[in-house]
DNA sequence: GTTTTGCCATAGGTAGGAAGTATTGGACAG
DNA sequence: CTGTCCAATACTTCCTACCTATGGCAAAAC
């Protein structure tokens, strides 16, 4: 009878309640509505009491319900502490999570993974470790570092790697520019003004790749100005060296905007890469959470051509943090 | 982190550490023990914490695993406490839950059945109604009774049916009957002694089939006594009638043996039937509890030939409890 | 009045996990 | 050396929690 009731549903349940709203509570459990809503049927079915009375703009606990949720966030506490001190007894100490992120990651992804981290392990310290792609592979190779949060492709063999976030390339410009005017930009007019490029040794797959996809569209790519970090790009674009491709929402200076490239899909892949053969125990913990966190915030895959990566797709390598 | 810990497994680290052996604790929780095995490891590694010492002739707690099993019985008692009080509060009243039973049904059956449901429902009553398949039958389709135990066949139309327990049929005769020394009775034998049978009126399906079933084997069936309970057929034995078909294993009068029947395996198949449409609540959950904990005793099915059964198997319309 | 918006519910499919069976391996006892 | 008793492993099966897509309904917006 009470075997029905886990401490899920009593999570559920309290979420719900506080939002007063299925929607909204979904959202915060990183889930999609409709499973929801039909835990919580299959809540008040098991216990055979009414928990919620519907109306037309949200949910609202019934007199029982209320009930269950103090009693359920008093249960709740008391889980967190007991295997807190359980824990505390065998002196589980982490060895501190060792992350690598290359500065091409979006920074935000770096921070959710941080503290996605945290929220799991709050004893466990996080040992960042920024680099480019090469260097972050090299200390995965060698054990040095855990996991690496890096732009796709990787060319490590036998590291398991969770791709993760895909954004879409757009040219960055000046706000004063002439082509700033259009809505998009057609690609024969980027030619010889698209010469801001990450520095190519950071990731030369990557920006193997990229010349690749310039190339299909009858663009020269022709590198005149590297860069290490994309601040150092958006300076030289101001300085007016030239266009630059940087990552759809990211965050710009004031006087750069941005603009889509008519025709075609280009897009960044950022993955989470474990080492070889760490030890750290987090680990499983944080894909599992990371997985259900990140099919949410899906790309809203609104390209109509399928679109061109910088990851060239190579099943079996990848597993697919979300589908 | 802690929302690898469910009640569940709290339940089940308590069972394996109040048994001090997996195997022992599987069966008190009808589980198989390689599950709980899986599971007590499990929740080692989400936990990080070893949680038994392994030996010779089984598991000891350690340090840390008593904390959480002390905690863990406080937050299963409390679990239990605040859903009572939940439910309380809503004044969840059940109808009395209306049974029936035919009289050939294994009286430890339907015990089994009745403290599982009190079990599960302890402020539910049940209502008792013992009768004939016939009768029963009838009252299930009027919606009188909630669910019956009957043996197969049934003819009920649209009525859902759970196979239950397969019990094979032996010969009952007196303990100084001279066939009683032999280990089985052949066929043979048994013509013209086999004389006394359920009424067949009460369940004509079952004894058109078990005259089926004799015939088979070249015995015809010879109806000279009827009975209407098992314990009257033991008496007509006794007073020297002729032979009895009962179940092995039931219960049987001072003087009576049973003797299985060489070469053939006749089984009785009882199931739980449910009305058309009651508004019973405590089904769901009654059969839910009834098909985890059935799965275990399932009949040891040592038969080497597949059994000859009462219930001629209508796949489809029966709902299987276990496999 | 029609459309849009913001809810929740239902339907149907998928995948991961908890269950099962069968088997192995280790440590004693006879 | 074999039989017994445990737990662990390997593999399979099945359930259910979750997803996406869709529908219905009421209030707000046009």
């Amino acid at each position: 009878m009470s075997d029905l009731v886990e401490f899920r549903n009593l999570k559920y349940l309290i979420a719900v309640a506080e939002e007063g709203n299925i929607t909204r509570a979904a959202k915060r459990l990183y889930l999609a509505q409709p499973s929801l809503s039909t835990q919580m049927k299959g809540l008040e079915e098991a216990l055979q009491v009414p928990l919620f009375i519907r109306d037309r703009n949200g949910v609202h606990a019934t007199p029982a319900a209320e009930i269950l949720i103090t009693g359920g966030r008093e249960l709740l506490k008391l889980r967190d502490g007991l295997i807190a001190t359980a824990r505390a007894l065998h002196r589980v100490t982490f060895t501190p999570m060792r992350l690598g992120f290359s500065s091409f990651v979006d920074h935000a992804l770096y921070e959710m993974v941080c503290s996605v981290h945290t929220s799991l392990f709050p004893e466990c310290e996080i040992a960042s470790k920024s680099g480019d792609n090469v260097e972050l592979l090299l200390l995965l190779q060698r054990g040095e570092i855990d996991a690496a949060l890096l732009t796709l492709p990787v060319s490590g063999a036998g590291l398991k790697t969770y791709p993760f976030a895909k954004s879409r390339l757009v040219v960055c410009m000046k706000a004063d520019d002439p082509l700033a005017r259009l809505k998009e930009i057609a690609p024969q007019e980027l030619q010889a003004k698209l010469t801001i490029f990450q520095e190519p040794k950071q990731h030369p797959e990557a920006h193997l790749r990229l010349m690749e996809m310039l190339d299909e569209v009858g663009i020269r790519g022709d590198v005149a100005s590297k860069t290490t970090t994309p601040h150092n790009m958006q300076w030289m674009v101001e300085s007016g060296q030239g266009y630059a491709l940087v990552r759809e929402g990211s965050e710009m200076h004031i006087g750069l905007v941005t603009r889509p490239v008519t025709g075609v899909t280009w897009t960044v892949d950022s993955a989470l890469i474990l080492g070889k053969s760490t030890s750290q125990k987090t680990i499983p913990g944080l894909i599992r959470e990371l997985r259900k966190r990140l099919r949410l915030q899906a790309s809203p895959s609104s390209a109509s051509k399928p679109p061109r990566s910088v990851r060239p797709d190579i099943e079996g390598e990848n597993l697919r943090l979300f589908a």
